[in-house]
DNA sequence: AAGCGTCACAAACAAGTGTTTTGTACGATC
DNA sequence: GATCGTACAAAACACTTGTTTGTGACGCTT
């Protein structure tokens, strides 16, 4: 393995195992097996390399949610998710840096930007009826990444109390149109 | 002021100026115009002030959202959190940073969690119809935070391509129990 | 007035930081 | 076969980092 890619291997297990804030440049060059210069080589900076390491993270992690929901279509989404963030934890806090990151990488942010719109779009081919109009089709789509994201945030800070895919169900069945939302 | 309330004030506003990951000791010295070995006085860490200051910039942010809410019952909750989120862009990115460092600091995680749940709790109080049962109103609560967040996070990254409050309560209309939500 | 603890300050500290330099090995090119 | 550009490695570099030290001022009690 030629490394310019042991390096992003690397730093994205940092990103996972120290997080964003606490990897350094010899963290990265340990963790690879690479030579410290080697950053500087390839990527012109540590950060250069960060940013190009969370881009690649946040396809490999929609690649995961991709697979984990079409090759068994889930019963509930919501319960799906929930078992995804327990088996993959550092995957998902990692992604939460890099969301906070994207505010001052332009690059990640498209990437970021461009990962939520396909996944708007994949969501409501997979859990919209198809009778329903296109645009509606698209809007459940938005609806249904909105809540995934959601309940993430909730399950990483405290499992215990965070909606359960029962309780989201039972909201959406019990909510009216006109009660402010 | 106290120099120790200096430091704390300091510390929230290098938080949503440079964000966690970027701040220094000195940054805080110097918004806060105290000196830089008070940090260690005070509260024995740059790290232990850093918690500190997150635990206090969620209380901070939970009050303003409060307010938001309370003050103007809005006509439509989305849409007043976009707006909210468009007034408050560097609160709400810094507030996703907090939430990843809550991974590895259980007090502001607990700071964290205890936020969440009675941001459910108050969400269900104002928007759940009274007549409904206990149970599903306290869902209901839930349910809106988890779109609240969830929306946060993509008018964060896209606002052009993110739902809009409008696409959201379309969704809403059409999801049909069944349909995998 | 003397002693004491609290607090703030400037300066210094050692460790860690990202980056650069220097050198070498290896192929491809002419 | 000499030359050149690429790729890796060890060491050194200059700088920033968080923390500590030493000093003095202020308020309080005795």
């Amino acid at each position: 393995m030629k490394e310019r890619d042991k390096l992003i291997e690397g730093a994205k297990r940092c990103l996972q195992e120290r997080g964003y804030a606490h990897t350094t440049a010899r963290d990265i060059a340990r963790a690879s097996g690479a030579n410290l210069a080697s950053i500087g080589y390839h990527f012109g900076s540590k950060d250069a390399l960060l940013v190009e390491a969370m881009i690649e993270a946040t396809a490999d992690w929609a690649d995961k949610l991709r697979q984990a929901l079409v090759e068994d279509v889930p019963e509930s989404v919501w319960q799906r998710a929930i078992e995804l963030l327990d088996l993959h934890r550092p995957v998902f806090v990692a992604g939460i840096e890099v969301f906070a990151q994207a505010e001052r990488r332009p690059q990640l942010r498209q990437a970021l930007a461009d990962a939520q719109e396909t996944a708007r779009l994949e969501l409501s081919h997979w859990l919209a009826e198809a009778a329903l109009p296109q645009a509606t089709r698209r809007a459940i789509g938005a609806l249904c990444l909105t809540l995934l994201t959601g309940l993430v945030l909730q399950h990483l800070i405290d499992p215990d109390r965070a909606p359960t895919a029962e309780t989201l169900t039972e909201a959406l069945r019990a909510v009216r149109v006109g009660a402010g939302g």
